[in-house]
RNA sequence: GCCAGCAUAGCUCAGUUGGCCAGAGCAGCUGAUUUGUAAUCAGCGGGUCGGGGGUUCGAAUCCCUCUGCUGGCUCCA
């Protein structure tokens, strides 16, 4: 007999050899029918690989993380095989399971594959799943492997092999119906549990994720155990479609591109610039509060700034070529960050450490060179603001510090109605120390200033191994939109390197100099980026006091133009802002352009508003909250906001 | 940058296997309508079919190339 321990601490006994599939049914059947796989000692394994030994177990559903890995990797197994039907002579690379479904890299030996052709992979995928076979996991050693995949002439596999023998990993192979495949598994007892398949694209993807190597076919789906979660998910990806920033980006007027003017060059149209405006002067107040002090530098530097800096030996290939003067032929470059002119703002005149923290704001535009395919919509372009600052402290001073910037970026992620973060410490990868610049002690107190302050402040953290920039560990914190989508904002990172090239330094109590500490942050990451999410976040139905109007007033008739034109005066005087849309047209039309506009408050007024000084308020996609003066709706818009 | 796909009026889209002056809806303009909670009616203007080159008697349609966009990959100070 075996103990088993559960989650909860209980131990229960077993037979050796028994399995999680056969734990789970000695518990209840519907729970048996619910598990994918099991975690056992901590590892995930197949349900139905028998355990013999004493354990820790935690069965595993849709529900887990790892159930749903473990439910798209078998997927990815399932297509493999539908694709090996359908194209024979395809060889395969790696198959894994993602966030957000499953892959497969594949070399379609001279054959394309197109969405097009999704319905009749599906249709198969579909055929192989009804067929309830199971899958089953063969151990194996290396050298059958090897020379299975020799007579499969599947090259990759091979190459996988080489690794893993390098490695001494132990072998699997995993069969279902007639297809097998190297890996380490687990998978679902068997393809009947997959019910719903959708592929959703195909694309190119590099060999090893190496760009110099072949390029193979990535075919990506997802996969679920009911078809009621498979039209969830339509429904989801059709709300992001409604709530994508470009789509809503050019309804809403915020801003646009030309292709004149240059690919990833954003320009902000009236409304959109607004908007921005607003959250700049927002940050400004509470930068202010916190003690930053605003600078403004220009958008070009000599080229020797960023050679002093390190970027330009590090980007200088990958950047926007420097421009020159035309008699000196002088070199300069387009700032791709500010943090070199901040440093010779805090260089322009010695410091006591009195002086200290100096904290240097500055919403500074920047220009990177950013490869063609990545530029997209407002995420990812070539010419953006950040709202970036730079700290520079005594090393004393760090945590305190990072404190004050943390309790910043709460109050603006909190401001912007995002509810759920968490923050992301990214560290040096101990396996790579060359890729990084600066003192083994000085990274090793930063990290420690980064993992003290975020406890200190009660974040969520995860911690990442290799995620750090080469100067320093950095802090990123990530968002939970209103679709449950992560994204990536503002970001606090350590510099010891810059004031160390800048040879920055301030005199201390002890009449000696020392170097500065520096952190680079930006709670927004940069405006463009911040507000992509924003109006994906928010369906561009922006709070109350972002949105560019607040209130459109709808007269029945032009009898009564001139009453609007008085509410609007009047409502100005409150500082709410909005528009008269005194257009010849009904007024079902104009609240439907208002509608349409997600224009937040709609404003009535005919014969009986006119008469009695009052409103007929509606409020976007709510309708009508009824009739109240000018005052009342103040009030009511001042308690709304 | 790489792979795949896309590009027709301001926007969303039709346009059969190459073949009559390239269409619709919305938006715009003009006029009529004076309107009560999500689209009033009529008329008009608007396109070198992304740019360039080629094949053909003939190209929006086929080929090449450039530009831009989309989805991934790689990258992201």
């Amino acid at each position: 007999m075996i103990n088993i321990t559960f989650p909860d601490g209980n131990v229960r006994q077993y037979e050796a050899g028994t399995t999680a599939m056969d734990i789970a049914k000695s518990i209840s059947h519907g729970l048996a029918k619910k598990v994918l796989s099991a975690k056992i000692n901590g590892e995930v394994w197949d349900a139905t690989r028998p355990i013999h030994e004493d354990a820790t177990l935690q069965l595993l559903t849709w529900d887990d993380k790892d159930g749903k890995m473990t439910f798209w990797h078998s997927s990815a197994h399932l297509m493999a095989e539908a694709l090996e039907a359908l194209y024979p002579g395809i060889k395969f690379g790696t198959g894994p399971a993602t966030d957000g479904g499953f892959y497969y890299d594949v070399d379609t030996d001279g054959h394309t594959i197109s969405s097009d052709d999704f319905p009749k992979i599906e249709a198969k995928m579909q055929e192989l799943a009804r067929q309830k076979n199971e899958y089953v996991r063969k151990p194996i050693s290396i050298d059958e492997a090897i020379d299975f995949y020799k007579e499969k002439g599947d090259e990759y596999k091979l190459e996988l092999l080489e690794k893993r023998r390098e490695e001494g990993a132990d072998i699997t192979l995993y069969q279902q119906g007639d297809f097998i495949d190297l890996c380490r598994g687990p998978h679902v007892p068997h393809t009947g549990y997959i019910k719903a398949i959708k592929l959703t694209k195909v694309a190119g993807a590099y060999w090893q994720g190496d760009e110099n190597r072949q390029q193979l076919t990535r075919v990506y789906g997802i996969t679920f155990p009911k078809k009621k979660e498979l039209d969830l998910y339509e429904k989801m990806i059709e709300e992001a479609k409604e709530r994508d920033h470009r789509k809503l980006g050019a309804e809403l007027e915020l801003f646009m591109f030309s292709e004149r003017v240059g690919q990833g060059l954003p320009m902000w149209l009236p409304k959109g610039n607004q908007l921005r405006d607003r959250l700049m002067n927002f940050l400004r107040v509470e930068q202010e509060k916190r003690g930053y002090k605003l600078v403004t530098t220009p958008h070009i530097g000599k080229k020797d700034l960023y050679v002093t800096s390190g970027h330009y030996e590090k980007y200088g290939e990958d950047s926007f070529h420097p421009i020159s003067t035309p008699r000196e032929g002088e070199e300069f470059l387009l700032k791709p960050m500010n943090c070199p002119h901040h440093c010779e703002i805090f260089a322009h005149r010695p410091h006591s450490y009195r002086d200290l923290p100096l904290r240097i704001a500055e919403f500074g535009t920047v220009y990177r060179y950013e490869q063609s395919g990545e530029l997209h919509g407002l995420s990812r372009v070539r010419g953006f603001t950040q709202d970036d600052a730079h700290i520079f402290c005594t090393q004393e001073q760090l945590k305190g510090e990072f404190l004050n910037v943390l309790d910043l970026t709460k109050t603006v992620l909190a401001k912007m109605g995002f509810e759920e973060f968490t923050a992301q410490i990214s560290l040096r990868d101990p396996e790579t120390p060359e890729k990084y610049i600066g003192s083994k002690s000085n990274w090793e107190a930063a990290e420690q200033a980064i993992i003290d302050a975020t406890k200190e402040a009660g974040l969520n953290t995860v911690t990442e191994l290799g995620e750090a920039a080469f100067y320093g560990p950095k802090l990123d914190f990530m968002v939970k939109d209103a679709l449950g989508r992560s994204w990536q904002l503002g970001t606090i990172q350590v510099d010891y390197n810059l004031p160390d090239r800048f040879e920055l330094e301030y005199v201390g109590a002890d009449n000696e100099t020392h170097r500065p500490v520096m952190i680079h942050r930006a709670p927004f990451g940069s405006m463009e980026r911040f507000i992509s999410i924003l109006i994906e976040h928010t369906g561009g139905k922006f709070p109350l006091w972002l949105a560019p109007e607040q209130f459109a007033i709808l007269p029945i008739s032009d009898r009564f133009n001139e009453y609007a034109a008085k509410v609007e005066q009047e409502l100005a005087q409150h500082d709410i802002r909005g528009f008269v849309d005194d257009r010849g047209e009904k007024v079902g039309r104009k609240i439907r352009d208002a509608e349409v506009k997600k224009v937040p408050f709609m404003l009535i007024v005919g014969e009986k508003e006119t008469e009695n000084g009052t409103l007929s308020v509606r409020k976007q996609g709510d309708g009508d909250v009824g009739t109240m003066t000018v005052a009342e709706f103040a009030a009511y818009f001042q308690q709304q906001s």
